[in-house]
DNA sequence: CGCGGGTGCGCG
DNA sequence: AAAGCGCGCACCCGCG
């Protein structure tokens, strides 16, 4: 049994992983028999010399962030040495985003985190109007070290609560072990090498869409004239609002000062605009916010594009905007000063369901399915020497089903998976229904909690017609409804030996159940007395354990795969069951192969997984 | 002017 | 009686 050493690093950006010049101000290291924080440099080599005894296990709170942090500044930390507190944490308790935070974990272990900015401010180090983050450039000094330490306390604490909160549970704790844990290093490997774009031809495409977006704003300009400044909605009618400013005047663009309420031109952007303008052209709304706003999104408004040209030239600019703003322009901003390469930043510890999220940019959005969208995945492909390989795990969902059902007595979806035969085209023949898309997509609805009007919408049918197939499918995986989806809010409701944390901060003995490969997914709701709370707790419950096992194989199968590989595979992205790596020219064959066996080689209780990983020119191919 | 909420929409 | 789930981000508004 090794030492613990909680270590925890402070420095002057958060986004240190990138850039490898930020200083690094102090570490601090406790162990059974010292405590201190050291300045940057000393601190380091001291951390060095005690990793390399091979006596501790090193301990951090956020270990993707500290941990390449160190390695930027030098450090070698072997995969494997250390924990992680917030990990830990999150794998006992996804469910709740404030379990992760340091400072939540300090008032419960009565040592609450020191307020850096205040003591600072307080000791006379800062001026009173000082912000956070001038407060973080400044170098070491005598708070930074009270604030460190406190860290380490906390620290050192929330790991002895979550390793006996682990040997009450060794399902979790093997998620943790297994999957979570190793899954780190696959992060900040992401972290760190990017995805490389075009980013030549991507500053092309974004020219060419923002000249078709003239046009459209001109036909714009012209129907839609000038609209009031301010509108509410009331009793769901528009009710203009004058706006008064200081001097008790209405004004219009800042300049023009009118004495009744301000006319702006009409933003295309503005869904309160888009109303107006549709009511004064006799548009009769069929649905209301909760604020009372006329709902004006996509699918309400594109049937109504006959009736209303508009329509078209709205849809048509906010499409176009939307992949400028949100996705080219971003991306070119991330893409600049670095060769290319785009590095987005992995949450591993935010999501219910222990799928990772992506921000800054978000890399899990990108379009695919429209024209102009696959022409911004054409823009990420390979540098030259590499090759780019993606692959996927086939319908990864369905078989997840599959095994459930298996295990309440309903074995035809899994005998079909092992057939090789296609479940959906089998149910469409078996339902009745034209195509095999909407079966499955229906179907899918269904699975997750969807009533009928929503099935209806789902496979584009009237009501009426979409009630026959509804109640087909009830009844044929009536198993489904009837046996495995009671069952599963069952083991949610569960009593369990020991307290667990809820969303509302008190401790109870009911409310989580468990994804296939031990993750925790925790619904307070599921014994609410409230039926709308209970129902929606049932829904995303059932929906946590499918899309749980899903997120948490896909990560093991990565690790795998890219653990046992004799060339090198650099992961680049990951989009939920979507791997995407760099493989070097010469060894993308074998690679892909590789991936592709260990993906595939897999069995889930008697279901067998799938996934096929090719080399493409670029990520619009699959 | 920064922040949070609402709306809408991209992906799985 | 009535209900798909999970994310992040752009844009707008109101708030203080």
């Amino acid at each position: 049994m090794k030492n613990r050493l909680v270590v925890d690093v402070e420095c002057a950006s958060l986004a240190a992983t990138v850039d490898a010049d930020i200083p690094l101000h102090c570490v601090g290291l406790r162990s059974s028999s010292f405590y201190h924080s050291l300045p940057g440099k000393e601190g380091v080599e001291e951390l060095q010399k005690l990793i390399d005894s091979d006596e501790y296990r090193l301990v951090f709170h956020n270990a993707s962030f500290d941990v390449a942090v160190l390695r930027t500044q030098g450090v070698t930390i072997p995969k494997g040495c250390y924990d992680d507190t917030m990990l830990m944490a999150y794998c006992l308790k996804p469910m709740f985003s404030q379990f992760n935070s340091l400072s939540v974990w300090g008032q419960r272990f009565g040592k609450p985190k020191v307020d850096y900015l205040k003591e600072l401010i307080g000791a006379g180090l800062l001026p009173s109007d000082a912000s956070k983050s001038e407060a973080f450039k400044l170098g070491f000094n005598p708070v930074m070290e009270l604030y460190n330490l406190r860290d380490l306390d906390i620290t050192w604490l929330l790991y002895d609560w979550c390793l006996h909160q682990f040997t009450l549970d060794s399902r979790v704790s093997g998620a943790y072990y297994d999957i979570e844990l190793p899954y780190v290093e696959v992060v900040m490997a992401m972290e760190a090498n990017g995805m490389f774009v075009d980013t030549e031809q991507l500053r092309a495409l974004g020219d060419e869409l923002r000249e078709r977006l003239i046009p459209l704003d001109l036909e714009l300009e012209r129907v839609g004239g000038l609209v009031p400044s301010s509108i509410k909605w009331v009793n769901n009618s528009p009710v203009v609002v004058p706006k008064a400013y200081k001097n008790g005047e209405y004004k219009r663009l800042g300049e023009t000062v009118y004495d009744h309420c301000g006319l702006v031109p009409f933003n295309p952007q503005q869904s309160t605009h888009i109303s107006w303008v549709l009511l004064a052209k006799g548009w009769k709304p069929t649905e209301y916010t909760k604020g009372g706003c006329p709902v004006t999104s996509a699918n309400i408004l594109e049937p109504l594009e006959k009736e209303h040209p508009i329509i078209a030239v709205l849809s048509e600019r906010s499409k176009l905007n939307k992949l400028i703003g949100t996705f080219i322009k971003p991306v070119l901003i991330k893409a600049k000063d670095q060769d290319g390469y785009i590095n987005t930043s992995y949450n591993q510890c935010t999501t219910k369901t222990t799928r990772l999220s992506s921000s800054n940019p978000n890399l899990q959005n990108i379009p695919t399915r429209t024209p102009d969208g696959k022409r911004i995945r054409r823009c990420f492909t390979a540098p030259t020497g590499y090759s780019l390989v993606i692959g996927d795990l086939s319908s990864i969902e369905v078989r997840i089903l599959a095994v459930l059902l298996d295990l309440v007595g309903d074995s035809r979806v899994a005998d079909a998976i092992r057939a090789g035969d296609d479940i959906h085209a089998i149910n469409q023949a078996a339902w009745g229904m034209d195509s095999r898309s909407p079966t499955k997509n229906g179907f899918f609805a269904l699975v997750y909690g969807a009533w009928l009007n929503r099935f209806a919408l789902t496979i584009d049918k009237p009501v009426p017609v979409a009630k026959k197939f509804f109640n087909i499918i009830r009844e044929d995986y009536k198993v489904l409804f009837e046996t495995l989806m009671p069952k599963v809010w069952k083991w949610a409701r569960k009593k369990r030996g020991y307290y667990v944390y809820t969303e509302s901060g008190r401790k109870s003995r009911y409310g989580f159940v468990y994804g296939l490969l031990g993750h925790r997914y925790h619904y307070e709701n599921i014994t609410s007395l409230d039926a709308g709370l209970l129902s929606a707790a049932k829904r995303e419950c059932f929906n946590a354990v499918i899309q749980g096992t899903g997120a948490g194989l896909f990560k093991l199968l990565t690790l795998r795969g890219l653990g046992t590989s004799r060339v090198d595979i650099f992961p680049c992205a990951v989009v939920h069951d979507e791997l995407i790596c760099l493989i070097k020219d010469e060894d993308a064959i074998e690679g892909a192969a590789h991936l592709t066996k260990v993906f595939s080689e897999y069995v889930l209780s008697g279901v067998p997984i799938a996934a096929t990983f090719n080399i493409v020119d670029n990520w619009s191919l699959k």
